[in-house]
This record gives structure tokens, sequence and C-alpha cells, in this order.
DNA sequence: AAGTTTACACCGAACGATCGGTACAAATAA
DNA sequence: TTATTTGTACCGATCGTTCGGTGTAAACTT
């Protein structure tokens, strides 16, 4: 239950905590109902798409925050440790230092095939803000896109252990890592 | 549908892959049923524990092959640059160059307690065994700890960024930095 | 100003379909 | 025969979805 309760924004941002709790098919419209405090019938309303219209939702939501506080930085102005820091702590807020899932790695499962095209749009943005951010700080271009990958690749795949393990030092650990090596030669 | 229908193992050849393309929650027993060849009183009669005993079961038979196929190579003997590569080798083939999704990943979502229990200690055998590997190859403790960590990572991430991207080549290339920088201090 | 209409957010109840699971008898193998 | 394995039919529960309708407050009419 959520303080802005009827604005679909607000709705929103309960639905973005369930799906990447529990993915686009562990969770229900009954559960979706009960932690949004609506009806069945009024998140109809909001979704007359249903239950993919709020899958294709979240990962707008999930985009918007990714553009206002990562692609914004990634491929701005300034200097590239600033920045690089910048990053790296709204992701850590994000993901609260590990503890939550990623919708890029949980939704693509069961959501549909435009849930997926978006995963694969915000995955190929992050790839190349990150390798801009690599080539900005003086590294070549060939390095900054592999660097750009494994950072990719690092945040998703410590998240995952971290679900698995139920500990949220790999992720942690990640973070420390692209803080001393992401911009050295 | 498989070789050895009627057998528990022919049957838990079919489970794995569906389980690991679709997660436990959206496998379906008609689903089953229709890749299996089997009726439901059949899978019943194989795995009286329904839906959660057929992913544990599931989670056994990834467990026995990483057994046989990575734990007793990392946790053996000989050269250490030939192990690794025997190691990578059967990761490729098992998820097949970066085209299917790791268990690890995918079932902890909806699989029961059971499974994150075996997920979290198939993941701990993974983290000492890489860590035993670097250690006999000379590399200091904590850093052996380190690498065996971020090449779990690695394999993960690479596998979910893989998904989203419809593309092999983070894990491929995920592969060739294993090769290259696993072993080297 | 008072009455009427429109627009919006919401809900209870029910829909058909499918979910995971079971009872039981026929078929098959030993 | 006896024991194992399977197909058919079925169960209650829940799935995502839709229907018909309520309350309310702003917008228009007269």
């Amino acid at each position: 239950m959520n303080g802005e309760r009827s604005t679909r924004e607000g709705i929103l941002v309960d639905l973005l905590e369930e799906f990447r709790a529990c993915g686009f098919d562990g969770v229900s419209l009954s559960r979706i109902s009960e932690v949004t405090g609506l009806g069945k019938a009024s998140l109809y309303h909001h979704f007359p798409g249903g239950k993919g219209e709020m899958a294709q939702a979240v990962m707008s939501l999930a985009g918007d925050w990714l553009e206002s506080h990562v692609f914004s930085v990634l491929e701005g102005q300034g200097e590239p440790a600033v920045r690089l820091e910048s990053v790296l702590l709204a992701l850590e807020d994000f993901y609260q230092q590990g503890r939550k899932s990623c919708v890029l790695d949980v939704m693509p499962l069961g959501g549909g095939p435009e849930v997926q095209a978006a995963v694969k749009q915000v995955m190929q943005r992050l790839l190349s803000g990150f390798e801009r951010l690599a080539h900005s700080a003086g590294i070549k271009k060939a390095d900054a896109k592999a660097r750009a990958e494994s950072t990719l690749i690092g945040i998703q795949g410590s998240l995952v252990v971290c679900r698995g393990l139920g500990s949220t030092s790999p992720f942690l650990n990640q973070m420390k890592a692209l803080r001393k090596s992401f911009l050295t030669p």
C-alpha cells in the first residue's frame, strides 16, 4: 500500500517492487490488488491492457529512473570519476546494496515480447553508456566496449549471486571492484 | 519428448530443460505433461511430491551434473590450466554457449525453500571449488576467494545479459576472459 | 443558482480457463 | 498372479479478465 494510491505513478511503485521480487509469473492480480489496496477491477481502469500492460509500465518506470539517474550521467559532462561514483551510488540505492533483484533479470521470463524488447533496449543503452564513460576517461574504444559489457555482467551476476546466497557482499564487492578498476587504464 | 521416457532420469532431462527455460512459475503441469508425453497420473507416480518435488529433483540432477563435470575437476588433481579448460568446456556445453539460462538464476524465484537451499548450497560449492583451483595455481588465499566470486558472478551475469540481448557473445567473451586471466597472477 | 450531464476512480461479483493435484480402473510387465 | 505404470475423468482453488454499477466532483445548461 502506497502513499499516492489513485494515480498510475503511485501504483507503479508498488508494482515495480512486486514484479522485481517475484518475477512476472510469480505475481498474481490478487496479490497486486492487496498490495495496492485497489480492487482488481480498479486496476483494469488504470491498466486496460491487464497484467501485460502493468509489466510494460513497470519497465517504463525503471527506464525513466535509469534515464535520470544513470543514462543522463553516463552520457553527460563532467569528471569521469565523479560521474562513475554518481552512477554507482544510484545503483546501490536502487538495488538496496544487493537485496533487490533487477527487472532486467526477472521480467523477461514470463513477460511478453514487448517486455523482452524493453529489456533488450535498456541493456543496450546501459552498454553504450558505460562504454561512453570509459571512452571519455581516455580508454581505447575496443577496451571501453569490453569494460562496459563486463560491468553490466558484473551488476547482473552479482545480484543473482546475492539472491542465491542470501548475502549482499557479492554486489558490494562488485561495486568496490568497479570503483577501483573501471577507469584505470 | 525424450528418448528414455518412462524412467525418472529420462523425465528429468525434459524437466530441466523446461524449468531453466521458463522458471518454476512459468512451467505448468500441462506443459510438462505434453513435453514428456506422460499423463499427470504418471508424473505423480514418479514424483509423488508434485511440482515441488520435480523442482527439487531438477536441482539434484543439475547438482549431479556439476558434481561429475565441474566439482570433481575443480577439487581434483592435475595441471590447473587443464582443469580450468575442462570446466569451461563443460560449462559452454551445459549452457549451450549462452543460449540456455541457469537454474541457479531462474529457479529460486518461485521454487520453495528447499529449492532455494539447494541453490545456495550449489553456489557455495562452486565458490569453494573455483577458490581451490585458483589456490592450487599459486594464487594467494584472499585473491583466490575474490576470483572465485567474480567468476561465478561472471557466469551468471553473462547468461542474464545473453538472455536479455538475445546474443551469445557476452557468455563467450566471459569464457574467453576467464581463460585469459583466471590463473594469471 | 439550481439542475443536469460528463468524467473519473473505484468496487463486488462473476466469467471461462487453467492451475496443481487425486481417485480409480485398465493396461502392462514381472 | 502380483506389482508397477498409465489413461481418463474429475476435483476445488486460483488464474487473468470483464461486467454492471456506485459515489463524487467538476463542467455545462437553463
